[in-house]
DNA sequence: CTTCAGTGCGTACAACGTACACAGCGATGT
DNA sequence: ACATCGCTGTGTACGTTGTACGCACTGAAG
C-alpha cells in the first residue's frame, strides 16, 4: 500500500529487497536461532564492550545477525531485556560451600557483588530493576537470608539485615562506579591525575573557607584512592551492627 | 534555503511566523527571561508531577514558555539539567543547630534524605551523577564530616564513615523506590494487595523448595510493609558499626 | 497435502537530544 | 547620537531511539 514510497537507492541491494536477490540466498534459514541465552549473552557482550547505553535493541539485533524487531518475540520490552542481563551475570556469584558463619556469607557475597559490578559497570546504570527477582538473584538472597536465620533473629530483622547490606554494597559500588566513569570520560587515569586536574576548583572552593572539615581530609588523608579498603570498612561496620543485634 | 519543504497547516498562525503576525507581538520580549534558577524549578516540578522521564528538553521549554533550543544557552545538557534539579532538592537538607553529636547529625541527614528522595523519586532513576558536588551537597557533606572529624578518627576513616552511611542511605531508598514504583506500574495500592496478586508465582517458587529461608520470612513476618522501620534498622547497624571504630 | 502456531522481517512513527545558523536586544565605546 | 558587539532566544534539521503492526516463512501436526 505504501511501498511506492521507497526511493530507488545507488547501492546494490540493501535498499531493494527484490524476488531476484532473495532468490540467491542460500536457504531460508532454520528458525528459532534466537533463545533467550543467546539474547542475554549477546546483550552482556555488548554493554561490558561498548557501555550500558550501547545496548540497543538495534545494536543487539546486529550483534545476533538479525532484523531490529525479532528480539521482540523473546522479550517484552527493554525492560524484560535488563533483567535477563543482570540474571545472566549475577549467576557468577557464589559463596565457598565451607563458609557456614553469617558473616562470611554475607561478607563474601558482598565483596563478590562489588567485584561483579565494577566488571559489569553498566550493572549500576540501570533503570530501576535493581529489585528484579531474578532466578539467580532469589538464590543469591536465600542463601544469605537461611545464614541469617539460623542466629536467632526475628523474620523481620533477617530481612532487615540483608538489606541493610544489599544496600550499602549498592549504593556503594554504584558511586565507586560513577567516579571511575567520571574520571573516564575525562581521561583521567588515576586520582592524583584527577586531583591535579580538580585542583583549580578545589583551591576555589577551599579559599571561601566553607568547607574546613573536607579541606582537612584533603590535606591530611592517605588512603584516597583505596576504594577497596574503604568499601570494607563500610561493609565491616554493617556487619558489626547486625552482629550486635545478634547478641555479639 | 530548505523553508519550502513546509506544508501550510489548517491551524491559525502556529505554523506560519509570518510577517504580519510578528507584528502583532506586544513587544519583542525582554531578553534574560530565563535563569539557572527558573529552568531549575520548572525541571523539579515537571519531575515531581509527571515522573523524572517527563522530563524532556522540549517539555521544559514548553513549561518555561520558549523554544526547544533556548535552556541551552544556560545548561550543557541533560547532565546539567540533572545537577541543576538535584542541587535544588538537597537545599531542603538541614540539621537541627542543636546537633552536636556525629550521631545525631549523621542519623537526622539519612533520614531527612530518605524523605527527600521519596518524595522526589526521580532524584534514584538518574543515571550516574549520583556523586555529583553541588553546592548544596557539599553543605551536607562537610556537616557530617565536621561531626566525625572531632570524634578522633583519622580522615581515612571519616570519610569512609560518611560514605558508608551515604551509600547505604541511596542504596535503601533506591530500592525502596523501585519497589514501590512497580506496585504503582501495576496498579496496586497495599503490600496486602501486591502479595495477593504475587501470590501464584510465590506459591509456584515456594513449591521448589529452593527458598525455605524466604518462605519462613513471608510466613512469620510481622512489618513486612514497614520500610520506615526497616530504613532505621540498617541506619543504625551502620552507625553503631560506626560507633564501635570511635571507642563507644 | 493442508493447516497452524510460532518465529523472524520490514516498514513506519513519534519522540528524543542536540548541532548550527540566525535574529533581536542591551550595553558599550566613540 | 550612533555603530558595534556579545549575549540570549529561535527555527530548522538530523540521526537515533523504542516499539506497534502486519506480513512471510517455517516445521510439525492433522
Amino acid at each position: 500500500m505504501a511501498v511506492a514510497k521507497k526511493k530507488e537507492g545507488e547501492e546494490s541491494g540493501a535498499e531493494a529487497p527484490s524476488l531476484w536477490e532473495r532468490m540467491e540466498r542460500p536457504a531460508p534459514a532454520p528458525r528459532t536461532s534466537l533463545t533467550l541465552e543467546r539474547i542475554a549473552a549477546a546483550a552482556v557482550e555488548i554493554a561490558d564492550e561498548e557501555g550500558g547505553a550501547a545496548v540497543t535493541m538495534r545494536r543487539l539485533a546486529t550483534k545476533l545477525g538479525v532484523a531490529p524487531m525479532a528480539a521482540y518475540r523473546h522479550v517484552n520490552g527493554k525492560d524484560d531485556l535488563w533483567a535477563l542481563m543482570i540474571d545472566r551475570v549475577s549467576r557468577e556469584l557464589t559463596v565457598p560451600d565451607g563458609a557456614t558463619d553469617w558473616r562470611d556469607v554475607l561478607r563474601s557475597y558482598a565483596l563478590q557483588t562489588r567485584e561483579l559490578m565494577l566488571a559489569h559497570p553498566w550493572m549500576a546504570v540501570m533503570p530501576t530493576p535493581v529489585i528484579t527477582l531474578t532466578p539467580s538473584r532469589m538464590a543469591v538472597a536465600e542463601r544469605q537470608l537461611a545464614a541469617l536465620a539460623v542466629c536467632g533473629l526475628d523474620a523481620d530483622s533477617v530481612m532487615a539485615a540483608f538489606r541493610a547490606v544489599t544496600s550499602f554494597v549498592h549504593g556503594s559500588a554504584q558511586s565507586e562506579i560513577a567516579v571511575r566513569e567520571y574520571q573516564e570520560r575525562h581521561g583521567w587515569t588515576s586520582g592524583d591525575e584527577t586531583r591535579r586536574a580538580l585542583a583549580p576548583q578545589m583551591v576555589y572552593l577551599m579559599s571561601t573557607g566553607r568547607y574546613p572539615a573536607y579541606e582537612q581530609y584533603a590535606l591530611s588523608a592517605a588512603r584516597k584512592d583505596d576504594r577497596a579498603w574503604e568499601f570494607a570498612f563500610g561493609l565491616d561496620c554493617v556487619l558489626d551492627g547486625i552482629a550486635r543485634r545478634l547478641g555479639i
